[in-house]
DNA sequence: GTTGCTTGGTTCATTATTTGAACCATTGGT
DNA sequence: ACCAATGGTTCAAATAATGAACCAAGCAAC
């Protein structure tokens, strides 16, 4: 493992639920030696990745990602775009949406909104990481990936996330071919047991997936009516977001817009 | 210089105008060897902190960097919050206003907001690097450091942005004392030869200053009236945010808050 | 086509950086 | 006063980074 490898791994470990972590515990999680983890962090500090939380001496995400996120969002303003669609289609739906993106290998969830018609809703949190295999959003991608990126996806061991999760590459790869199909992905309890999820793919400008479009549901809520509504509103939202980011549909995707 | 400094480095060539950088560029700007730089941008895009943009072979920030701000902004909400800050500063002074946070040896802008009521206004790009002795925001940002912070800043050597920016660490510190007097830093050109700034500090929970809240306004409309008007609106909306973020000022900070 | 220049990517012996066990200094709990 | 943590530091040994040279591919001019 190089270095900035094992430096960008520390990054990983910062979650919604751990925003702090001490040197220590960043030793043991990474399990590396502490004077590595200190010099990793040390660099790090340095160039405004991670910061010293002013009370403590713990460290926490800097201010750098954010310019770095400006940046980004500048030469690809994905996230901007993004939140008009989620609002609108949350706004459709009554439910939670949420986009994500793919990236090496899994995909990372940037934002989501929630619907106010209803006293309960499926929570989200950004900065997710959701796989591909067991996520609507993660078959949404990957159905219209290049064939070489779904095989060494599905030669990777595919864990379950519940029960109901998919893991068999054939039963996977049957259920992409409706995917393709369809244009939309379907996932009952895939990621977490109560919740039903529609995705539908997002594309760039050079026709390859960038993402999901994504609906999820109570399981509890799920009737064929509701079905319909999201699957025909969300298709509609996805072909929307492609194109306010400047994507384009490749020909595999399929052109029937529910009227 | 360590590897994952030299890491982050290149994450520095990427700006608005250069959002894409192809290797042999990036190459060049570093000064660093092809190999090694072919090398460090595998690891960072294995890390998702770059991707090789759809179309060519060029690179450009990665979608990690949206996942890790969203992070940083769910643990230090400054954002967020600072972007309501702004457009009330901006309708109330109807100039240019903008927030940067305190880096290592720099500050970053990471929010701006303009003002409406005028056909011209001084521009601002997110992510811009401004620094410590040539702005209004770092004055500020400076005036309340530690003292060894500041001994540090002013050791390095300072070079001017424009005819008009301070350089003489002397001429600074007297000025960082009028700004601990008046709880504001101004800077008349010190930047860029046409504008006109304010800036008030903005405090962490510890009572350190995270960053500054600037107004930028066109040298040639200043008046006395807009003056005032710029100070005293600017005073209240960094109390407000330092508030808004859980900070609190530390007592070396004037108190006098204008009626 | 062929030539020549540039690009992204790769190789491998040399070299410099990273590593890790052990060691401090502080802090907080008992 | 003690113990067990913590963040931080040291230095010989081991490993990973380096850089010059090398490919293959794309493109423009001829």
């Amino acid at each position: 493992m190089g270095t900035v490898t094992k430096a960008l791994s520390l990054l990983g470990f910062f979650t919604q639920t751990r925003p702090e972590i001490g040197l220590s515990d960043l030793t043991r999680l990474s399990g590396l030696n502490k004077a590595t983890v200190y010099r990793l962090l040390s660099e790090l500090q340095e160039g405004g990745m991670v910061e010293q939380a002013g009370s403590g001496r713990a460290y926490r995400l800097g201010p750098e990602v954010l310019r770095l996120a400006a940046l980004r969002e500048a030469s690809v303003p994905i996230l901007t775009v993004s939140r008009g669609a989620l609002d609108r289609l949350s706004a459709a739906t009554g439910e939670t949406t949420h986009v994500s993106l793919v990236r090496e290998d899994a995909l990372i969830t940037i934002a989501h909104a929630y619907g106010t018609r209803h006293a309960t809703c499926v929570m989200m949190d950004d900065a997710e990481v959701i796989s591909f295999h067991g996520t609507a959003s993660g078959l949404a991608a990957m159905a219209f990936a290049d064939p070489g990126a779904i095989d060494s996806i599905l030669a990777e061991p595919l864990s379950p996330h519940t029960d109901f999760t998919l893991t068999d590459p054939t039963a996977i790869r049957a259920a992409l071919d409706r995917v393709r199909l369809e244009g939309i992905a379907e996932s009952v309890g895939g990621f977490e047991t109560d919740v039903h999820s529609h995705a539908a793919p997002i594309f760039g400008p050079d026709g390859k997936p960038l993402g999901a479009l994504a609906v999820a549901a109570p399981v509890s809520r799920m009737t064929a009516a509701l079905r319909e509504q999201i699957r025909s509103a969300l298709r509609r939202a996805a072909l929307e977001l492609t194109r306010d980011i400047g994507g384009s549909c490749p020909p595999s995707y399929p052109a029937k817009v529910a009227a």
